[in-house]
DNA sequence: TCCCATATATCGTCGCTCTATATATCGACG
DNA sequence: CGTCGATATATAGAGCGACGATATATGGGA
């Protein structure tokens, strides 16, 4: 129940690269762009952040990541496992949670009832 | 424009304690018990990060902070500032603009206008 | 009188973002 | 062909800021 400020960051940078990868399987680079992009500028991974976001993420068994053999480029796809798509969906409503009571607490409302 | 995430939670917090001095004048020890009463125990202020934004805010003229001299415990009585009143405005509409990005691109919806 | 809650303060640690740097390949342009 | 910029991934190190631990002090209740 209680948020840790600290860990919130690496959440909300988390829940972004998931969030993204729900469109379709994605390599690091895209993911940095369309994330900038969705967000029309206001969010943007350095790529010192996201790679080991990427890495951590794949460790935990949220995503898969797996290197494209075929001519061009060599990228490492990643895609959203099955318990990657069940954490973004609960770890989304984390968010909306966390936001919408601090929203609350800043505006000084009452809160009517919850 | 650009939000950069390492100082998101340092503004989270200013704005916490900003916005809880809007009530009225307040000592230290009491905003950490009404931010912690506001929020239901979801965000709460560790003794370490809470003086030191203080003393942070009071050195920026957000608040000023004043001994109280009268007899029982001594404590340090901030009060919001003119400046201090006006950012919390701003900070506070910041927060909004960043906060709805944030949901829009977790959720993946597409940005109808603005 | 002893302990707990109140109250403020600061130092050190730790986690995390961010910058910088390294490596490598492809396409475009001259 | 050769160079440069965009693409693409990776990691080490710097630096910022929250958090835990600790110190100090006092008022009130058992």
């Amino acid at each position: 129940m209680p948020v840790e400020m600290q860990s919130l960051i690496r959440d909300v940078n988390e829940l972004l690269v998931l969030s993204s990868l729900r469109e379709g399987p994605k390599h690091g680079y895209q993911i940095a762009l369309d994330v900038e992009s969705d967000s029309r500028g206001m969010f943007s991974f350095q790529h010192g952040t996201l790679y080991p976001i990427l890495h951590r993420l794949e460790k935990e068994g949220l995503l898969s990541g797996r290197w494209s053999r075929g001519p061009g480029r060599r990228r490492k796809e990643y895609t959203l496992t099955a318990r990657g798509r069940t954490a973004l969906e609960g770890r989304s409503r984390t968010l909306d949670d966390v936001v919408s009571r601090l929203l609350q607490v800043v505006r000084g409302a009452e809160p009517e009832a919850s």
